[in-house]
DNA sequence: CTGTTAGCGCTTTCAA
DNA sequence: TTGAAAGCGCTAACAG
């Protein structure tokens, strides 16, 4: 003898009803949006209460033009540093009461199409970690008031906001803490199809070491890895001269592998080169890889791209911002004591 | 001139009425779905396509109750075994046509409200990779016709299909390998709140160690970290005894930092001490952590997740399945050579 | 094979 | 402050 109805799912109807109200009201009441008296608003709550009322946000969403949803373009999340990305993109969106719809991609194809799925769900914004979104698209984005915001993207499209590490400051960062250790002959490690980013750390690496005075025709060599990860820097140390002092890489993954493959030439650092990386990753900490590294913050980075997502909500016109997100240089022991 | 609505998006009203035909056709053109003529359905997906409509997957899921989203609950995924796993699934989700609903939690309160939230969203389905879902909110999932599985959990809901890696043999493999190198001092490593496939590794550790005559009670000590992860293993490592000599780890964090910690106290594996980890991450294979460990094949979790999923959505009250993956042991250098 | 119709559950004017 | 009514965009049952 259950007053539920027999359908699935407990509507508004069904609260409207029991609270002898319209409709209207529970979506009033709800939502706080729209005028309602105190004392309906409490025995509307208290019902929908009982009658364990959810509402259905595809209903919410398809009425509002807007679902609670933030898509999120990922790739390689098995690598350490971009899991700890997700990990802190993840919990800056449930903070603010959305969810994530998070796509993989492998290609720019797929980011495409990725794209387009996420506003078939008409999200309320979306987050590119990986790869370059095709401008058309993000202008069909755009002229439907979702908000794309890029991390660490090279930041060129007009309507797009970019939240990025301070690459220049890090690379600079890390060329003097190498000269200052007297060296001479720098080593700069990047995979052979680097991001954005990557190339940043790059260009603003030699250029401080320019500044300082070293002669970068003679003594800085680019090593480039094949392959990405790990198995890149292992591989790319194997070819190194031996000459080299102070080596530079692009990221976390590349600069173990970079440490471990002198290993097995029997060379260590800080002893016989020094060696300083990028992202600060939870391996760079451990015992085996104590690696001096630039620390990215995460945790602001995430922060940042939530505030442009939210801003431009709220003024889709506004015109396109950048965050540059400071990095701090984290001392441990592959480089000159300080 | 343009012959577009002033809407923001092209419908298939649009669609139509270009056509010529009615919105019930172009649903029955797109959707595979009622009879349609081969011509009127050819011209319908031509000015679709010309139109660049796109269905609202809100109304759509509104109207079939479902949308095609998957709902995936994780924890702590800048893991390295956890982002490998994520990984793992959203490749077989989206290769399925689904999209990925990913929510990360971090107690039991959370995984409540989640799954509440998932429900909202009128998912495809819920995979639960961490935590253990209240079976009051699981059995309103499963009223709802919302399959759950569950990977790597204990099988104990009615109505929740689970895959798993086979703990019970990959412990006994490990158990096996050391026996065989002729030790007789053997160790389990496992955190203290661990997940119950970490205690069924240890259980049948042990279980294995007996049945080969080991006595447990003398020659097995059971070590306990207090901490999750890497971390928790180095701590370990400081205060275990000096004569153990085979050792089993529950997860590859725990694994790799128990090696770290007996470094720091001078002790290398295989020739002071030996291990076996279990989870075979990508670090694990590394120069530096050259260790001995039980695979487990994502691919086949994520593939299995998905079948159950599917299965369960055309016959929503069939029993409850699970489905075990098998588990092998990559040799590597903590181990004796076999 | 095709069109008409009646919803799916919610929000939001607009009157009362 | 409240209710009635229209509509978000799509699907499915039913006639024709």
């Amino acid at each position: 003898m259950s007053s539920l109805p027999d359908r699935q799912h407990v509507t508004a109807q069904d609260v409207a009803r029991k609270a002898g109200v319209s409709r209207a009201v529970v979506s009033r009441a709800l939502s706080n949006n729209g005028s309602i008296s105190p004392a309906t608003r409490a025995r509307v709550l208290q019902v929908a209460e009982e009658l364990g009322y959810q509402v259905n946000f595809l209903a919410q969403g398809l009425n509002r033009q807007r679902s609670h949803l933030i898509g999120v373009i990922v790739s390689r999340i098995s690598d350490p540093f971009r899991s700890s990305l997700l990990d802190g993109l993840l919990s800056e969106i449930q903070r603010h009461g959305f969810q994530a719809l998070v796509s993989e991609i492998h290609n720019e194809q797929e980011l495409a199409e990725t794209l387009r799925n996420f506003t078939q769900f008409r999200v309320s914004g979306v987050i590119v970690t990986s790869g370059k979104p095709p401008e058309a698209l993000v202008n069909q984005c755009v002229q439907l008031h979702i908000p794309v915001v890029g991390i660490n993207r090279q930041p060129d499209i007009p309507g797009v906001d970019y939240v990025c590490s301070d690459n220049e400051a890090g690379a600079t960062l890390a060329a003097l803490h190498l000269i200052r250790a007297g060296f001479h002959r720098f080593g700069w490690l990047n995979t052979q199809n680097s991001t954005w980013a990557g190339r940043m750390r790059g260009e603003a690496f030699a250029q401080a070491l320019k500044q300082s005075g070293v002669n970068i025709k003679h003594h800085l060599v680019s090593l480039v890895a094949k392959q990405e990860g790990y198995q890149g820097g292992f591989l790319a140390a194997e070819k190194v001269g031996l000459d080299i002092q102070g080596i530079f890489c692009a990221n976390a993954q590349l600069a173990c592998g970079f440490l471990d493959g002198m290993r097995k030439r029997g060379k260590h650092a800080p002893e016989d080169f020094q060696l300083i990386g990028f992202d600060n990753t939870p391996q760079t900490e451990q015992y085996s890889y104590p690696l001096t590294t630039l620390h990215q913050d995460i945790t602001e980075l995430s922060r940042q791209a939530l505030a442009h997502l939210l801003a431009r909500t709220r003024n889709p016109t506004r015109p396109s911002q950048t965050s540059w997100v400071k990095v701090s240089l984290i001392y441990r022991r592959t480089s000159p004591s300080v």
